[in-house]
DNA sequence: AACTATGACAACCGCAGTCGT
DNA sequence: GACGACTGCGGTTGTCATAGT
């Protein structure tokens, strides 16, 4: 009944009022008006004391995620990025409860800044920790090989290795970040295939100098969507050369070449 | 230059919780 | 306790700017 009143109440009158973005004026209308009340205000009350033609709704949003003093509607820093990664890590989806704990970020801004930038990162890292934690590498498929003390096994593969064009168009290694790579990954110097053009991935791969641009502190994943991306840096994370990859249907394992003095991933 | 895809962000909607009657 | 009014929250959509083709 509650719901139903409700709606009917907005529903009665919706054609009256404005949607969509607010104009100069309307927010100059808005904020004149609640100043002219020091602050204190009935969203209710609002539209009409202040001669809005929008929704009590409409009006409090604005007010709150806009217009009020002390937003920040600057860029988001790297540590106010991994706070809402920690505190989403613990609270979940709790929006206003990670937003009282960033000043001048509402949780409209947060909640959209997690949609558009740290969910895919924070999805990837989640992915790495988890195979860390359970040191279950079963689908992983790594394999690194100590060029000082190669098995049987890896002498085999080495001295056969299937060359990059046997990769198939649209697969993809999907690199995923080690324990030792900072924070916040820099996508400065990488090669990515992440614009889904078709053309940057198959420059990567038709590339015969592919073993020299793959390098890097990296784990190589079962292929995956050519979205996920590469992320080489080879400036933060460079010392590993893939040396040959074992292509078996829906299995892609990577062989990797240890350089001297690094400790395997 | 025109068109399309994508990203970023503002705004809307529905629901749940709270409070007063 | 039931009801209605109102507020706040989180999910979703709409719109605009920019990059890519």
């Amino acid at each position: 009944m509650v719901k139903s009143s409700r709606s009917t109440t907005v529903t009665s009158v919706q054609t009256c009022y404005r949607r969509g973005a607010w104009s100069l004026e309307e927010d100059q209308k808005l904020m004149s008006h609640i100043h002219r009340h020091h602050g204190f205000w009935n969203w209710v009350e609002t539209p009409n004391a202040s001669g809005l033609l929008r929704t009590a709704k409409s009006c409090r949003l604005r007010w709150m995620n806009y217009l009020r003093t002390g937003i920040n509607h600057g860029n988001f820093t790297e540590e106010e990025d991994e706070t809402i990664i920690k505190l989403h890590q613990q609270l979940g989806n709790r929006w206003s409860t990670i937003a009282s704990r960033l000043p001048g970020r509402t949780d409209n801004h947060i909640k959209n800044h997690w949609h558009t930038n740290l969910k895919k990162y924070n999805c990837l890292k989640n992915n790495h920790l988890q195979e860390t934690e359970t040191d279950d590498h079963d689908h992983v498929n790594i394999v690194t090989v100590d060029q000082k003390n190669p098995s049987e096994d890896d002498d085999l593969l080495l001295s056969n290795p299937q060359k990059s064009s046997n990769i198939e168009y649209g697969s993809n290694c999907n690199a995923v970040w080690s324990p030792l790579m900072p924070s916040q990954p820099s996508f400065d110097n990488c090669i990515s295939p992440s614009s889904s053009s078709c053309d940057a991935t198959s420059e990567i791969y038709n590339n015969e100098n592919i073993l020299d641009k793959m390098e890097g502190l990296c784990m190589v994943d079962d292929y995956t969507d050519p979205a996920a991306g590469f992320l080489f840096s080879n400036s933060q994370w460079g010392t590993y050369t893939v040396a040959s990859y074992y292509d078996a249907g829906d299995d892609l394992s990577a062989y990797l070449l240890m350089q001297e003095n690094e400790e395997r991933v």
